[in-house]
DNA sequence: AGTCATTTGTTCGTATGTATG
DNA sequence: CCATACATACGAACAAATGAC
C-alpha cells in the first residue's frame, strides 16, 4: 500500500510532497530530523527517482527540508501555535507567552446588510445594517489567520476609529461601552485553502484551513460580534478546555 | 485574479473541482442550486471549457453535482453532521436527531507501551501497558471518523469484552467500574486527508481531515482515557459551546 | 405540434507537462 | 542527457437535450 494514486489529477511529485509534508507535521520521523534517502522513498512509494527528487525540491522550495549533495535531507524545525477556545477567547492574549508578538491587523472595514443567518445570530432583523470588519492575525510577523467579524451598525457606529485608536477588538468594544463579552459558541470545520487563503496566509497549494464560526455576547447575555475565522492548519491548532469552572 | 495557478503539480481541472467545492460548502450559490453554465466558469477561471468539464466530472463522481444535458449543472443537496463538543461528550449521543442511525464499531485491539505524551496524559509511568482501541465512527452507514483510544491496560483490562457486548465506550467503561466520566480538554486541528485516512473514510483525493486530541477523566479527575480522533471535515463540523453551565 | 436560444456532450487535432528507464 | 508513453490543456467545430415561446 503505497498510498499515492494516479490520474487523480495530482501529480505524483505532489502527492508524494504532501504525505512528507503531513508526515513530518505529525512528528512522524525519528530523532535525527533526516529523511530516508531518496532510493528508499522511491521503493516506498513506488515511483522513480527522479520523482521523488521534485517533491523534495517542491519541500524544499517550501522551507520544509534542506537537502544537501552527500549528507541527505533535513526536516527544518518549526512549531505550532495552540489557540485556546474558552468564553475568555481573545486573539492576542490567548497567544501570550508561545510568541513573542501577537497582533491583529485591521484589513477591511464595510458596511452590509444581514443575511438570515447573521440576522438570527445577532438577534436582528434581516437586512439590518452591519458593520463588517476584517481582520488578519499575526504572530512574530507571520499570518496565522484571517477573519471576518459582524456588528450590530447602529448600535457599534464608533468602532472602526476605536478600533483604529486602541489597536484591538476588545479595547475597541471597551471603548464603545462594552465592558465585558464571552465567547458563547463556536463552530469548527476544516477545508482545503482557497486561493485567497492562499494568498492572504501565505500558504502552498493543497494547504489545509480550519475554520470556526463564532458568538460573542455581552454581560447581559445579548449577542455583539459575529466571526468568521480562518486558521493556518499548519502553524495553529485550537485548544479547547471542557470544565465546568472554565468562565473564570 | 482567477485564483487558479498552472505549474503547481496540480491539474487546473482539480484545483477548479477543489474551488467550486469549496464554494459550493460554504454556500457560495444562489437559491437554485443551480451553477452557471461550463461556458461562464470558464471565463472565470480562464481556462477552456473542456478543463471546466472534467472538474464538473469529477464533482459529479463525488456526488457533489448533477450534470443533466441542455439543463446545467446543480448541486446535490448534503448537509454536514454537527458534532458537540462539551464535558458530555459521546459520539452516539451528541448525534442523536441529527442522523437515523449513529453507531461506533470496534475495528482493532492490541497492546503497546505508553509514549511520554499518553503517559503524561494519562498519570501513568512512561512505558506502562497501554491498552490502544480503534473505532470507526458511523452514520446511517457513512464513515464520519476514525479513533484511537489509549487507556491503562491495568486497570481496564476486561475492556475490550466489555465493549463487545456493549456496543459503546461509554457502557463499556461502566461495565467496568467507570459509572460517570468527563471530556477534560481537546486540542483541535486539521490536515489534508493521508491515504489510510482515505481508505477508511471512503475520501476522495485532496479531502481534509479534522483532528482532535482529547482527555477523558472519571468523576474524581483522575484521567482514564486518551483519544486522537480524525473526522471526514467534509462531513462533520466540531461544535463548542463555551457556557459557564455547560456541565449539565 | 414546431422554432429558437441556451446548455451540455462528443470528436477531431495540437502542444505541453508528467513519469519512466 | 535522451526517448517513450500517457495525462493535461487548448481550440474549433458539431451533435443532442432542454425549456420557453
Amino acid at each position: 500500500m503505497s498510498g499515492i494514486e494516479r490520474q487523480t489529477g495530482v501529480a505524483l511529485w505532489r502527492q508524494i510532497a504532501d504525505e512528507i509534508r503531513a508526515a513530518i507535521g505529525n512528528g512522524d520521523h525519528d530523532d535525527t530530523g533526516r529523511l530516508p534517502t531518496e532510493a528508499v522513498l522511491a521503493a516506498r512509494f513506488d515511483v522513480n527517482r527522479h520523482t521523488v527528487r521534485q517533491a523534495l525540491a517542491a519541500l524544499a522550495r517550501e522551507g520544509v527540508v534542506e537537502t544537501v549533495q552527500g549528507r541527505g535531507t533535513t526536516i527544518v524545525p518549526r512549531r505550532r501555535v495552540t489557540y485556546p477556545i474558552s468564553t475568555r477567547t481573545r486573539f492576542s492574549a490567548g497567544l501570550g507567552g508561545q510568541v513573542a508578538q501577537a497582533v491583529t491587523r485591521l484589513v477591511g472595514v464595510s458596511q452590509e446588510s444581514a443575511t438570515p443567518e447573521l440576522a438570527a445570530q445577532l438577534r436582528l432583523a434581516e437586512g439590518a445594517p452591519l458593520l463588517r470588519l476584517e481582520t488578519l492575525g499575526e504572530a512574530d510577523g507571520v499570518p496565522l489567520s484571517r477573519a471576518v467579524h459582524w456588528f450590530d451598525a447602529e448600535r457599534f457606529a464608533g468602532l472602526p476609529d476605536a478600533y483604529r485608536r486602541e489597536g484591538s477588538i476588545t479595547r475597541a468594544l471597551a471603548a464603545c461601552g462594552v465592558a465585558d463579552y464571552v465567547r458563547q459558541s463556536t463552530e469548527i470545520s476544516a477545508a482545503p485553502a482557497t486561493a485567497s487563503d492562499r494568498a492572504d496566509l501565505a500558504l502552498q497549494p493543497g494547504a489545509v484551513v480550519l475554520l470556526t464560526r463564532s458568538l460573542n455576547v455581552d454581560a447581559q447575555g445579548h449577542p455583539i460580534q459575529a466571526s468568521h475565522s480562518r486558521f493556518a492548519a499548519d502553524r495553529v491548532s485550537l485548544s479547547v478546555a471542557t470544565e465546568p469552572g472554565s468562565s473564570s
